[in-house]
Order: structure tokens, then C-alpha cells, then sequence
RNA sequence: GCCGAAGUGGCGGAAUGGCAGACGCGACGGUCUCAAACACCGUUGAGUGCAAGCUCGUGAGGGUUCGAGUCCCUCCUUCGGCACCA
């Protein structure tokens, strides 16, 4: 607290730097936002914010995801609603062991002294969370339950084991699908080319909900992500085709290769087809003189990194094998081919090539001078007119031409007839299609979840017992240099007697992808210590869907997608009752370095928070990364203006603790606005106050923070006018301040808590926290006004302005307008050939003719 | 290439089809000070004029409308996602 010699500053500055600690230990000492979950005298509402990976420290992005979150929960409560707002570490995962790898941490030592650091800057934010419901995910008590409900998915068929190829990162080992980024396939973590692999895999049957996770029903969803996640499902309809092989010298024929194809309208113009290099039929079908051919590609495709699959982006490559197949509509004998361009893990990994109806058939068949035969037509097209590309469409308009029988159908019912027809001879059938793969959840790491399964010589994969769990992670890791899982080669572990037979057995050392943890944690938060069960389902029955839910628009497809898997496959084991996990979801946008870069360590763009709030205090860091513009759009980081709301803060403080001084600097400091009385003064007082707290409400509720920002300071910028006047301190004046502390008190809950202490010491009432107060209600009578100006613009162009009273009706407003001498100059004695009061007489407009 | 978001002063940004630039930063001028910092007051889209004012102005070009930053069409640019998905 700083006493300036300085004769115009009687009072003491707001220092945050006492008064903001001295506030957070007295919430945290009354418990006041520990949440009752069993409390049902109000209604109650869980917003969840997405929790942080700890890294070890908060960065200022971490601010911009959690603050305005926590405002959100002050605002509720003070509405009445028991808010429920936790928060917990996401605390598996690579960094932990990289740092053990390099410094001989133990992941576990590591993690933990983090997350004690995290908590400690948690606290400086003043935010409002639930401790007592805090989650660890890397804590046994937390990944048991991990491990229970992959055996439960595993007992219903939704956990599953395969050899596949994997996408294979050198320092993350096994990536999901969609943990791989970029044209050059990189780890969406560690930025390292990705490899292909064959591995025997643990995968969570994603798929078997694709439909399901195509409907957004019932949940208010930003649509770009609805959108992501609608094009990453990438349902395709159509049909399975099946051709037959034709005997050859090499073949016996009449093997049957099944193509997937959503243009079953074109099968009369399929001219050859083509499979994927790893189609298991491509031996059997490879002619002797093509051995050597085919089998050079298809090493090449294997060896192959993406990189350069991209560099020959529309270059087709493949070859020929010697074989042909029939097709089943018309018996026509078709060349074979393989081509990288047909992937094997995608329909059947087999195409029926329509090189007329397909850009890249087309170009495949320039390539290699393969016939292009149309069988779709716009009218008017001749039905051997020489095509130049593909032609696609095939909407309604679109006939069908060189197709036997199937001639002049349109094309949408001429390909379902061309199915029926298959369909009856049981070699087609109509089929749907997902992109979406299953969720390759398994992990060479050491830092996870273990997968519970023993594996027996007799019993094959048996689960661990539910009264085994939790698999523990060993205390003692050695890593052996790096690279390969030390689980791999620690004996005690490895060892284990097969819980079925007893014979010796040998623990999976695979651990879980971390996105299983974030799959389910909120569940958790509401019985983080239940040992019986992962979920108390009456508590979740009160408490779940989530209310809200906070975070960054990057999680769209991957942890915000596996959420919505996990709670119907949740639900489908009988263990939760919602059908999706997050009822409204708001991402918010990114806080980028400096350099307009993602922030991060190496880059050294990172901002440190801490360093904001000793300078400045939490309340301004909070207001300013309110104010820097609209929560969803984030931007490349900038402190400048943070000045701007210290300086706010600073005259909050002023008008609340001083609201009788006077600054040099003004010369009309102490008087009222000229023209002004005390009656006209205390109006303007009072409109100004309720509008703000009409519109900030408004703001509030639709997270418009910046704006609400601005209204308040244009509140505190009203009543900074009125300092030191005969208003200042009477009854209208206390209801503004009153109420600008209500309204600020969730963006700025220290200072406002300061000042509300204040106010009651010095009215002698007793202290109550400003955060248990209820959100004001406005006084619609005192937004009225008296008199107000109407634009009048002629010919849509702003001419002059009129002054009329507030209830004066459109015609009145004309009169006044017309009477005005600046648009009787303009009008000339012309008369208008319209005029139109817009908005109920809000804007006049006249409309003048020319000539 | 496809999908999505966005282009407004020197900067961050504001504006239910109705006064473009709220609010803030920065800059400039001033009060206070021996001085500086802090604080406070004023000015601040561009052009033009002594001034009242006038003209131009929301990425570019068209259109709808009495009226368009906002709606429609065609482009351009930036960012995010996907990338041979048959």
C-alpha cells in the first residue's frame, strides 16, 4: 500500500500484490467453492474446462482457456446454481519420460513436481475450482479404472487385439490415425516422420458407433466442428461388387474380388481395375512373366515414405498382373492392376476402375492407355462424344448411356437397379462405408496406463482378474539409453502366472494411448476416490452430461471425438446413462507466441504469466485476456494494453474508495456537465448503470467478454465524470458503484471482494463475500430515456441530426425532420419521394429522386 | 484440390440490414512536477476547407435494397483442418 507525498492523492492505491493472496486464502479457508454435489436445494450445473498436460508450468494460454471459464462459474453461482467447476492433470504421456531419459527423473517424481507447481499458479488466478474432486490421471487410483473399463469394452467385444500395419513414430512409437499430421506424415507430438509398421495391436472399436457419432443431436456444438468430425466419420454410401477372376494359364479363375464403389451407375464403363499393392489375391493373380514386375512396385510402395507418394501427387504409378476379371453385369473381361493410389485399408482395397467417372482412373488410364468408356450423359452429350476428363456428376439430369439394358435411367436409380439386379444373382449388395477407423489405443511406453492382459502359451490372451486391478506400473525403470519400453525388459513384471491355468504367463507391456484418460475423466471428478466403481452412477445421473465445456478448438477430432466413443460405449455397458458427454461445447481460440508461432519451449515464444501478475495483479492479466478480443479468435500474443485495463482497474478502485476527490489535469474536475442539473445528473447516473447491467448480462451469457469489458469501463468512465461533484457519494451514485462491483465481480473477483469488504466496514454492516451475492436485476425504468437523437440521412447518406422525445411517434419525427432547416436546404422545395422511418421511427430516411 | 474460419484506423477490436470505427493501446498536445514516472484533461480514419461543412473510406469487382462492413454472385489473400477415402 503506497502513501504518495502527493498533496491530490489522499487515499491508499490498490495493491494487488497483498490483497489478492490475502483474498485467495480466505476463500480457500471458508471452502467456499467446494462443491456440494449432493446439495439439491439449487439447480446444478457442471462446467468443465479441459485440463492441462503439466509440463510444469502455466503459460499465459492456460490463463486464456481457464480464467474467462472461471467468470463463467462465478456468474452462474451468482445466479443461483450450484456450480460445479474441477479440474485435475492429464498426467501421463511422452515429456515425462523424455525427461526421465535425459535427467534420470522418474517420470512419477517428475510429473508430481509439476503438477505441485501448477497447482501453486492455479491459485494466483483466483480461480474457483473444486479441489477436493482433483484427478491425477497418472495416479493408480485413477488408471485402475482405465484398465476396468478396457475389460469391460473387451468383454463386449469393443476392445479387440489385430496384427496391422501401424503408423509408426521413432520416439512416440504407435500413433493413432489421427496423431498423425501434415502432407508428409509427421507426429502430431514430436513433429517426426512417421513409418509403417506390422505390429499385433490392442484398438477400441470406434467404428462400431460410427453412425451414432454422425448425429449431433440434443448438443449445441460449434458447427466447424460438428463439420471436422462429420468429414473425419467420412460416411460413403454405395455398394460391394463382386467381380470374378477369369482362368489363365497361372490361374484357375473364378476367385472373387470384392470392390467397393459409391458409383454402382457406372459399372458398364469399369474398363480394368485395381487393387492395393498389399491385396492378399495379388500372388495368386500374378502372372509368371510379371513376377518380377509386380513384386518390384510392390516393395517400392512399401519402402516408400509418403513423402515421396506426395511428390508424385497426380503421377499415377502401377502394373499390370497378368490377370483379368469378369465383370458381373455385362461378363466383360478386365486387365488387373496394382496401384498405390487404392489403399488396403479403406473398402475393400479393391476398385473397379470407371476412368470416364473418375479423375483419378482417368489419369491412371491416360497413363497407361487404358480404354474410356461413357456411360453417364448430361442431355444433349453424345454418348461417344471423346471426353477430356472425368466427368462426375450425376445428378438427377444424368442419363444412362452404353449400358445395355439400363439405358436412358437416370443415373441415381439406374445404379440402384444395377445393384437390385447383382443383388438377386448374390454378387452385389448395397453397403455403407466409414473413413473412420478403429481407435489404436496401444503404446510402446512405459508412461501409461498398463493394458490388463497376461498372455498364456496354453490360454491364449486372458484378462487380469477385476480383483488384480490395477496393474501397477513398476517403481524402478530402467531405460536402457532409449527407444525400446523398459516394461519390456523387466522381469518382474513380464512375469506372471496365468490367472486361468496358473502355468507361467507374460504380461502385456503395451500401455494405453493418454487419450484414454481425457476419454472419461469427468465422470471421475465426481467420485475421484469411489474404489468401487469408476463412476457413482446416482451422482452421475444428477451431474452429467456436462453443462458446458470449455477448451481449444485443436482436440475437434481426436480427444472430443473419443469422448463421445467412450460415453456410448459407457452407456452400452450399463454404466452411465448419457448418450453424449458434453451437452454445449465453446472452443476458444489460441494464444500464439509473440511471432505469431504455437508457443512452445524450444521456440522460446512462451509468455510466463507469473511474471504479468506480480507487475500487474491476476484481476488485470484476467480482464485483459477478457479484452483482447472475441474469446473464440485468440491471437498472437501482445501485452501491450494491459495497461490499458490496470489502468481501468485503477479507477474502479478510485470511484469505490474516493469518490470525493478531484485529479489535476481536469479543469472541470468537481462540475457537473455544463447544461447539466443535480435531477438531469442522477437520471444519467442511473440509466447508465441499469443499461450496462442489461447489456453486460447479455454479454455475459453469450461470452462476449470483450464487449462486457468495454461497457464497464464506459460505466467507470460516467461515474470518473461525476467524481468529486455533489453526486458523488448519494444514493443514485452508491447503487452505480453497487452494481459495477456485481458485474465485475466475476471477471475481477479480487478487487471487487477488497472493495465489497470495504463498503460493508464502512457502513458498519458485517463482511459477506461480493461471490455469494446475487446477480443484480435491472430497473427497466431507469433505462428509459427522456429525449433522444434520430439520424436523417438523405438518399442514404447521413445529413443532420434531430432531437425529439423519447415516445415521439414516426409521424411526429417527420414533422421534426422536415422543419429542420439543414434538410429544408437540401430539399430545396423538392418534395420527397419517399420517407422511410426505419426501425420505428429509430433513422429517418428521404428518398429524393434526381431531376 | 476439397472442407471450415476470417479480411474494418498505426495496432487489438466494436457495430439485431439503419449514425462505421464503441472500448482500449499507441501517437500528439496540455495540467501537475525542479525533472521524470504515475495520475488526469484534450485531439487522433484519409483528403479538403478559416469555418459550418464537403468528398472518399470496412480485401477487389458486380448485384439486391430507400439504405450493405452485414445479404447474394465472381474473384483475391491469410489462417486452421483434410489430402489419392473409390
Amino acid at each position: 500500500m503506497t502513501e504518495t507525498a502527493d498533496s491530490r492523492t489522499v487515499v491508499e492505491r490498490y495493491d494487488p500484490t497483498v490483497v489478492e493472496p490475502r483474498w485467495q486464502a480466505r476463500w480457500a479457508e471458508l471452502g467456499l467453492y467446494e462443491t456440494d454435489l449432493a446439495d439439491d436445494t439449487k439447480p446444478r450445473h457442471y462446467l468443465l474446462t479441459m485440463y492441462p498436460y503439466p509440463s510444469g508450468d502455466l503459460h499465459i494460454g492456460h490463463w486464456y482457456i481457464v480464467t474467462p471459464t472461471d467468470a463463467i462459474a462465478r456468474f452462474r453461482r451468482m445466479h443461483g446454481l450450484n456450480v460445479f467447476f474441477p479440474i485435475g492433470f492429464d498426467a501421463f504421456g511422452l515429456p515425462a519420460e523424455n525427461a526421465a531419459i535425459r535427467n534420470g527423473i522418474h517420470p512419477f517424481t517428475w510429473t508430481m513436481s509439476n503438477i505441485d507447481n501448477m497447482r501453486r499458479q492455479f491459485r494466483t488466478m483466483g480461480a474457483t475450482f473444486s479441489w477436493k474432486h482433483e484427478v491425477v490421471t497418472a495416479d493408480p487410483e485413477y488408471y485402475r479404472w482405465n484398465q476396468w473399463l478396457f475389460l469391460q469394452f473387451l468383454e463386449r467385444g469393443l476392445a479387440y487385439r489385430q496384427k496391422s500395419p501401424v503408423d509408426w513414430c521413432p520416439n512416440d512409437g504407435t500413433l493413432a490415425r489421427e496423431q498423425v499430421e501434415g502432407a508428409d506424415r509427421h507426429c502430431w507430438r514430436c513433429g517426426a516422420l512417421v513409418e509403417k509398421r506390422d505390429l499385433e495391436q490392442w484398438y477400441l472399436r470406434t467404428t462400431a458407433y460410427a453412425d451414432e457419432l454422425l448425429s449431433f443431436e440434443g448438443i449445441d456444438w460449434p458447427e466447424p466442428i460438428r463439420i471436422q468430425q462429420t468429414n473425419w466419420i467420412g460416411r460413403s454410401e454405395g455398394a460391394e461388387i463382386d467381380f470374378a477372376t477369369a482362368a489363365a494359364d497361372h490361374h484357375p479363375g473364378g476367385a472373387t474380388l470384392r470392390v467397393f464403389t459409391t458409383r454402382p451407375d457406372t459399372l458398364f464403363g469399369a474398363t480394368f481395375m485395381v487393387l492395393a499393392p498389399e491385396h492378399p489375391l495379388v500372388g495368386e493373380l500374378t502372372a509368371p512373366d510379371r513376377a518380377l514386375d509386380v513384386t518390384a512396385y510392390i516393395d517400392q510402395a512399401r519402402r516408400k515414405t509418403d513423402i515421396d507418394r506426395l511428390s508424385t501427387d497426380r503421377e499415377k504409378t502401377g502394373v499390370a498382373l497378368g490377370s483379368e476379371a469378369i465383370n458381373p453385369i455385362n461378363g466383360e473381361r478386365i486387365p488387373i492392376f496394382i496401384a498405390d493410389y487404392v489403399l488396403s485399408g479403406y473398402g475393400t482395397g479393391a476398385i473397379m476402375a470407371v476412368p470416364a467417372h473418375d479423375e483419378r482412373d482417368f489419369a491412371f488410364a491416360r497413363q497407361f492407355g487404358l480404354p474410356i468408356r461413357r456411360v453417364v450423359a448430361a442431355p444433349g452429350t453424345e454418348a461417344d462424344a471423346p471426353m477430356d476428363d472425368a466427368y462426375v456428376a450425376h445428378a438427377a439430369d444424368e442419363r444412362l448411356v452404353n449400358s445395355g439394358e439400363f439405358d436412358g435411367m437416370p443415373a441415381d436409380a439406374g445404379g440402384a437397379a444395377i445393384v437390385a439386379r447383382l443383388a438377386a444373382a448374390g454378387s452385389a449388395e448395397p453397403k455403407v462405408t466409414y473413413r473412420l477407423r478403429d481407435w489404436l489405443i496401444s503404446r510402446q511406453r512405459y508412461w501409461g496406463t498398463p493394458i490388463p492382459v497376461i498372455y498364456c502359451e496354453r490360454d491364449g490372451i486372458v484378462p487380469v482378474p477385476d480383483s488384480d486391478l490395477p496393474v501397477r506400473l513398476p517403481e524402478t525403470v530402467d531405460y536402457k539409453g532409449s527407444g525400446s519400453n523398459p516394461l519390456d525388459h523387466d522381469e518382474a513384471f513380464l512375469r506372471v502366472d496365468c490367472p486361468r491355468c496358473g502355468g507361467p504367463a507374460r504380461r502385456e507391456t503395451d500401455t494405453m494411448d493418454t487419450f484414454v484418460d481425457s476419454s472419461w475423466y469427468w465422470f471421475r471428478y465426481l467420485s475421484p476416490h469411489d474404489d468401487e466403481r469408476p463412476v457413482d452412477p446416482a451422482t452421475a445421473e444428477r451431474w452429467t452430461p456436462v453443462d458446458q465445456y470449455t477448451g481449444g478448438a485443436e482436440h475437434a477430432v481426436m480427444h472430443l471425438l473419443y469422448s463421445r466413443f467412450f460415453t456410448k460405449a459407457m452407456r452400452d455397458c450399463g454404466l452411465v446413462a448419457d448418450d453424449e458427454p458434453f451437452r454445449r461445447l465453446f472452443n476458444q481460440g489460441q494464444i500464439l507466441g509473440a511471432d505469431g508461432e504455437r508457443m512452445s519451449k524450444s521456440r522460446g515464444n512462451v509468455q510466463d504469466p507469473d511474471e504479468l501478475v506480480r507487475r500487474y495483479g491476476a484481476d488485470a492479466v484476467r480482464l485483459f485476456l477478457m479484452f483482447m478480443g472475441p474469446w473464440d479468435q485468440g491471437g498472437p500474443w501482445s501485452a501491450t494494453g494491459i495497461g490499458g485495463v490496470h489502468r481501468f482497474l485503477n479507477r474502479v478502485w478510485t470511484i469505490a474508495t474516493d469518490p470525493h476527490g478531484r485529479e489535476h489535469g481536469d479543469p472541470d474536475a468537481g462540475r457537473l456537465p455544463s447544461g447539466e442539473t443535480e435531477a438531469d445528473a442522477t437520471i444519467a447516473i442511473r440509466g447508465a448503470a441499469h443499461r450496462t447491467l442489461r447489456d453486460v448480462t447479455a454479454d455475459y451469457e453469450a461470452f462476449r467478454f470483450n464487449t462486457m469489458v468495454a461497457k464497464l469501463m464506459e460505466l467507470s468512465n460516467t461515474l470518473f465524470r461525476y467524481r468529486g461533484t455533489t453526486l458523488a457519494g448519494d444514493a443514485a451514485w452508491d447503487e452505480a458503484v453497487r452494481l459495477l462491483m456485481l458485474m465485475l465481480a466475476p471477471a475481477a473477483p479480487h478487487l471487487t471482494e477488497e472493495i465489497w469488504a470495504r463498503r460493508a466496514e464502512a457502513a458498519g454492516r458485517p463482511w459477506t463475500s461480493i461471490h455469494l451475492e446475487a446477480w443484480p436485476v435491472v430497473d427497466e425504468a431507469a433505462t428509459a430515456v427522456s429525449v433522444r437523437e434520430v439520424p436523417v440521412q438523405v438518399n442514404g447518406k447521413l445529413r443532420d441530426k434531430v432531437i425529439v422525445a423519447a415516445d415521439a411517434t414516426p409521424s411526429q419525427i417527420e414533422a421534426e425532420v422536415l422543419s429542420s432547416p439543414k434538410i429544408a436546404t437540401l430539399l430545396a422545395g423538392r418534395t420527397p419521394d419517399r420517407i422511410i422511418a426505419a426501425g420505428g421511427g429509430k433513422l429517418i430516411n428521404i428518398v429524393l429522386r434526381d431531376g
